[in-house]
DNA sequence: GCAAGGTC
């Protein structure tokens, strides 16, 4: 018998290839596809390999025009199925061999878009070859053999169940996205999107900003000590911890500074271990590497090209687990040529490997592990970032415990009760292997009871509660993790596609004035019952359910489509009647988005940014031609507004942002004095004029005179941290001298503007800073 | 020019 098995991607049928032909298969090409062929017991096997999902779902063309169709009536509109463009070599490849079969096996993953991804492309065929399942969970020659020693029949109601995903979600998202948009005139590339998952995402962000504004701080007291003994000096604080009444917290205090001396009662010592991280599933490798600054979407796209290139496992995964069938002596081994031959070597040398595991256990992929070892040389760059942080990771989850000791010291202090807590790291184990978490260590003096320690000073300091944080994009992930919003191949996706639309800004994730908008027209209009708020994430748990009930065969797809669909249109109905508003409210949120501030010249226009064919920007009043103010705006800089009006001449403030800089508040117009003060560094070393930073065209800065074309000393200037003039000038060479803060709580950076200053040579490096800073565990 | 889900 001749047999076609056909994979989800062209790995995982060179994999099954290699585990049902003992290696003995060889490669050929159908149209430009790679397939394999092998024989096995008798029978003559071609395998190959889709990409995902082939066929693609929209509506016929005649509706691409948004003007011409009521959103409503895209809810009852057919969807075609097409193949996607870039699959058609592999499906002229797939219908050539499925001529040539007597039976095909479907070996997608085994999943419910893994059912559909095999269906869906055999459907096209229009076929009668019989049809096999093989159910595998894993790419193991185990569960390979015992998958096609069983094969099973096609899961109909599965594949169903996520073909009714997809037209609920296109239907929802493609009618929802065009109704907003043609409401509020956002036509062409600005429109605004709607959809199940980037809307519950917006929405919790718009929900944590509604906190935070909300957010009461509830003030409170610590009182401390500063403590000295055998000239270790230590801190404690007051063993009743917030005090709520300023009073009380006064009372201790003065009542503490009546001893200069603190009595040691009790000191308790405990050895404790602090256990290695899990291994990495995608959700948790994002959180880390965007601490690294790098974004989601960047990181996945550099994982996946370290997959691609054979550097990592895929990324893919919700696996926290390595499993049984996966050698992580092998991986060690291959890390001993790579950058961390030595930890590897390590690591190696216990006498057992115990590798950690986290909560969630899948079969499909294992966690995110290194395959190859690497170099930096051979890396660079983001590359590197994201290849160390994945082997560091992988290192250890296979290293011991770190050993820790953390002591307990109860003091009395003008008998009030203190305490001071020590920490230490005995032995690192895996924390040497990911030094990513800065720790704290805190010693405190050898002490018994009995023992006294000097008062040094005691203070009652005023806190105030915190509102809660904002998310970063790992954060937001994780929550969307948490509320079942998108997949792990997705998510990052649907996040980017929610800050490239202008609903999401800043590293600290904000929503933008159209973001809340968006939020709040559908949370006030696009609902009937609270399960059916398309800003809610629930609504995504709602789905899920109709689509088990599908694929157990509780439900038939036409009712759930027909319910849903009845459901969207009552939801359009309710926005049509609400249209002018909902449009209005984004249209003015809109304009408030894009401007700068208030024109100052006829205080009723708001001045936005106009880009010119040149690629030049410049702030324009939105009142033109009335009003005709303009203001020349930095180039290759991202120009924000400063919501401030300038204290000299109450034009708006702008905020400037470079790349990798901090960002500087300025008037917006450049001849004010505000606006030159804020670029002002010193005195032109050679005319006497003024030096200013500048921006060159690829927003790179530095440092020139403004008695240019006349005079041309320009000076490079760092790229990082915030610059502060220093009237003070180099003694050596006459430029002007600046502070530059590249770290938060890290004394800046003293130095002479000019490189070549002779002085430099002398002393050279920079001069090192602070390093007392405070450090916060993660 | 719409979604979300696969994969590259």
């Amino acid at each position: 018998m001749r047999r076609l098995i056909i994979c989800e991607k062209s790995h995982a049928a060179r994999r099954i290839a290699l585990i049902l032909s003992d290696g003995s298969y060889k490669r050929r090409s159908i149209a430009g596809t790679p397939v394999m062929d092998f024989n096995r017991n008798s029978d003559s096997y071609t395998i190959l390999g889709l990409r995902g999902h082939v066929i693609e779902l929209d509506y016929p063309k005649e509706y691409n025009d948004w003007e011409g169709t009521p959103p409503k009536k895209l809810v009852s509109i057919e969807p075609v199925k097409s193949v996607n463009p870039s699959a058609t070599k592999i499906m002229r490849a797939l219908r050539e061999a499925a001529s040539k079969s007597d039976e095909i096996i479907i070996a997608t993953d085994y999943d419910r878009e893994g059912e559909l991804i095999g269906v869906e492309a055999i459907e096209h065929l229009e076929t009668d070859v019989p049809l096999r399942r093989a159910r595998f969970s894993a790419l193991t020659k185990a569960e390979i053999e015992q998958a096609f020693s069983n094969l099973a029949d096609v899961d109909l109601r599965l594949a169903t169940a996520a073909e009714t995903r997809q037209y609920i979600d296109l239907a929802w998202g493609a009618s929802l996205t065009r109704f907003m948009s043609l409401a509020s005139g956002q036509r062409g590339s600005d429109f605004l999107s709607v959809g199940r998952v980037q809307t519950p995402t917006l929405a919790l962000v718009v929900a944590r900003e509604r906190a935070i504004a909300e957010f009461t701080p509830t003030p409170y007291w610590l009182v401390t000590a500063d403590l000295r003994k055998d000239s270790v000096s230590f801190s404690a604080s007051h063993a009743h911890g917030r005090f709520e009444a300023r009073e009380e917290a006064h009372a201790a205090a003065v009542k503490a500074r009546r001893q200069k001396k603190a009595n040691v009662k009790d000191v308790e010592e405990k050895d404790a271990q602090e256990y290695p991280p899990p291994p990495f599933s995608t959700t948790i490798f994002l959180a880390e590497v965007t601490k690294r600054g790098l974004s989601a979407a960047t990181a996945m796209k550099v994982a996946e090209d370290l997959y691609t290139d054979g550097y990592i496992s895929y990324p893919r995964t919700d696996n926290t687990v390595y499993p049984m069938s996966l050698s992580l002596r092998n991986i060690l081994e291959k890390l001993r040529k790579s950058d961390f031959a030595k930890e590897a070597e390590e690591v190696l040398s216990q006498e057992k490997i115990r590798p950690s595991r986290g909560r969630t256990s899948t079969t499909d992929h294992p966690p995110i592990h290194p395959v190859e070892g690497a170099t930096k040389s051979e890396l660079k760059g983001a590359r590197w970032t994201v290849y160390e942080l994945i082997a560091r990771r992988f290192l250890a989850t296979l290293a011991p415990v770190c050993e820790v000791r953390r002591t307990k010291m109860a003091l009395d202090i003008g008998d009030e009760p203190f305490e001071a807590e020590g920490y230490k790291i005995v032995s690192p184990g895996w924390r040497k292997y990911y030094p990513y978490y800065r720790v704290n260590e805190t010693i405190l003096p050898v002490s018994s009871v009995g023992d006294s320690a000097e008062a040094l000073k005691i203070q009652s300091a005023e806190k105030k509660t915190k509102p809660p944080a904002r998310y970063s994009q790992g954060t937001l992930i994780q929550e969307m993790e948490k509320h079942g919003l998108g997949t792990k191949s997705t998510r990052h996706e649907a996040l980017q596609k929610l800050i490239d639309r202008r609903f999401l800004k800043g590293q600290r994730i904000e929503p933008t004035e159209s973001g809340v908008a968006m939020v709040s027209a559908l949370e006030n209009h696009a609902r009937l019952h609270d399960e059916y708020k398309i800003t809610d994430a629930k609504m995504t748990a709602h789905l899920e359910m109709e689509m088990d009930l599908i694929a157990r065969g509780e439900r038939e797809q036409p009712d759930v489509l027909e319910e849903s669909q009845a459901m969207l249109e009552d939801i359009i109905d309710v926005l049509e009647r609400n249209r002018k508003e909902i449009g209005d409210d984004i249209r003015k949120a809109l304009r408030k988005q894009r401007s700068l501030g208030k024109c100052p010249k006829c205080d009723t226009g708001e001045l936005v940014e106009i880009r010119t064919k040149g690629g030049d920007s410049f702030a324009g009043c939105s009142s033109y031609p009335e009003c005709r103010n303009t203001y020349p705006l930095p180039r290759g800089l991202l120009v924000l507004p400063g919501d401030a009006t300038c204290e000299v001449c109450s034009a708006p403030k702008i905020k400037t942002v470079a790349k990798g800089q901090s960002p500087v508040v300025l008037c917006i117009d450049p001849k004010c004095s505000d606006a030159k003060k804020q670029r002002y560094i010193g005195k032109c070393p050679e005319c006497g004029g003024d030096i200013t930073t500048i921006q060159s065209k690829k927003g790179k800065r530095f440092a020139g005179c403004t008695n240019y074309p006349d005079c041309k000393k320009i000076f490079p200037l760092p790229q990082r941290g915030k610059i502060v003039p220093t009237d003070e000038i180099c003694d050596e060479c006459k430029a002007p001298i600046i502070k530059v803060w590249q770290q938060k709580n890290r004394a800046p950076w003293v130095l002479c503007i000019n490189m070549d200053c002779p002085k430099k040579e002398k002393k050279g490096g920079k001069t090192k800073g602070d390093a007392e800073g405070k450090r916060k565990s993660e």
